[in-house]
DNA sequence: ACCTGAACACCGTTCAAGT
DNA sequence: ACCTGAACACCGTTCAAGT
C-alpha cells in the first residue's frame, strides 16, 4: 500500500526506519541524508521539516541504541539468578552480544559520528541510564561484600571499560585472530569476564 | 623559504605531514582529500601520484600510529623494573595515556574510517606488532608464575580490551563526570589497571 | 615522471515556491 | 503546516593536458 501523499503523515519516524535500516547495511560513515530520504519517499529536502540537520537525526538513533541497551542490563539482571557477581558477567556478555548484532549501531553510539553531546542533552541522559544500570549492579555487589571497596566509579569504570573494548575490538576486527565467529565471541567473552572479576593475577 | 618548484620534490611526506597535522586538528572525520593537498601547496589531484586514494592515505598514517604504540611499549618495558606485571601495568597506563595525548591518531587507527584492512597489510602488520608487544609481556608474566595460566590469547585479549576500552571511553568524553582533567586520567588508569590485576571481586 | 585544471557524480544545507 | 526544486558551496576521483 504505497502512500502517494503529499504530506507523509509520520516522516518523522518513517526517517528514523530508513536511517536505521541503511545505517545497519552501510554504517554511519557511507550514509547519507540524501539516500534516507529517498528512501524514505521523500525530497532530499524534507528531513529539515523534522530534524535540525543530519546529526540531530543521528543523534536519535544513538539515543534509542543507549535505551535499548540499558533497557538490555535491566532485563539481564531481572532473569539472573545468583547476585550482582552473575548478573554483572551476564551484562558484561549482553553487552557483547550487543555489538555483535548490530555493529553499526554500537559504531554510530561511540563514533565521533556526534563529536559534541551538549547540544543533544537526551543523548547524554541516555548514556547516563546505560552507566546508571552497571553502577547499581556494582553497588548491590559492594552493599552484599561480594565487590571490593573500591570507589564505586573506579569499578563501574573498569567492568565498563573491558567489556566496551572488548567488544569494540571483536566487531572492528582488530584482533589479530583468523576466524572470529560467534563461538569464539561467546567463550572469548566469558573468558574476559571471569579474568576481570577474579583479576589476571595469580589468586 | 617557500618553494615553487612545479616538481614539490617530497609530497609524499609533505601530504603525510599535512594530513596528520589537519586530522589532529579536526579529526578524521572533518578532513577532506582537497585541503590536505591544499596544506601541502599542491593541487587537489596532485595527491593521487602518491597514494591510491584517501583511504590509501589515512591508512598510512594510521599504520604509522600503531608502531609508535608498539614502540612505547616496548621502551616502557625496557624501563620498567619491577617484572611482567609491572610493565604490563605501565603499558597498560601509557597506552591511555596515548590516547589522551593523540586522541584523534587513536580514532583513526580504530574507527571505521578504514573499514577493511585487507587492502593493507602493512596496517594488520603494524597492530599485530602491537598486540604482540603485550602478549610477550603476558607470556613472561605466566612463565614467571605471576599471571594466571588462561590461555595466553584471553589473558592479552582482556589487557588489551580494559586499556582500550578505557581510553575510548575518556578520549570521547563518555564517561558521566563533569571534569575530565590529566589528575583524574592518571588516577583512573591507575585504579582500573590495579582492578584489572588484582580482579573486582574481594580477595 | 610529476602536477594541474576541468569535469563528473556526488554531498549537506538553505530558501523561495508549491500543495 | 509540510514538502519540493533549484541553488550554493562543498566533496572524492578521473583524465587529458601541461611542465
Amino acid at each position: 500500500m504505497a502512500e502517494r501523499k503529499y504530506h507523509h503523515g509520520d516522516l518523522k519516524n518513517a526517517l528514523r526506519t530508513a536511517a536505521a535500516g541503511l545505517i545497519a547495511v552501510h554504517g554511519v560513515e557511507r550514509v547519507s541524508l540524501r539516500e534516507i530520504s529517498q528512501a524514505a519517499g521523500v525530497s532530499h529536502a524534507a528531513a529539515y521539516r523534522h530534524f535540525a540537520d543530519k546529526q540531530a537525526l543521528l543523534a536519535d538513533l544513538a539515543e534509542d541504541g543507549f535505551r535499548q541497551l540499558a533497557e538490555i542490563n535491566r532485563r539481564t539482571t531481572a532473569t539472573t539468578a545468583g547476585g550482582p557477581v552473575e548478573q554483572l558477567k551476564a551484562c558484561g556478555r549482553a553487552y557483547v552480544r550487543f555489538g555483535l548484532e548490530r555493529p553499526k549501531v554500537l559504531e554510530l553510539m561511540f563514533s565521533q559520528a556526534i563529536p559534541d553531546w551538549s547540544a543533544y542533552p537526551q543523548l547524554s541522559q541516555a548514556s547516563a541510564e546505560l552507566a546508571g544500570t552497571l553502577a547499581s549492579l556494582v553497588a548491590a555487589g559492594q552493599a552484599a561484600g561480594l565487590l571490593r571497596a573500591s570507589p564505586i566509579g573506579d569499578v563501574t569504570l573498569t567492568a565498563w571499560s573491558l567489556v566496551h573494548g572488548l567488544t569494540l575490538l571483536i566487531v572492528g576486527r582488530r584482533i589479530p585472530v583468523e576466524d572470529i565467529d560467534d563461538a569464539f565471541v561467546e567463550r572469548m567473552s566469558h573468558a574476559c569476564v571471569e579474568l576481570l572479576v577474579h583479576g589476571i593475577a595469580v589468586g
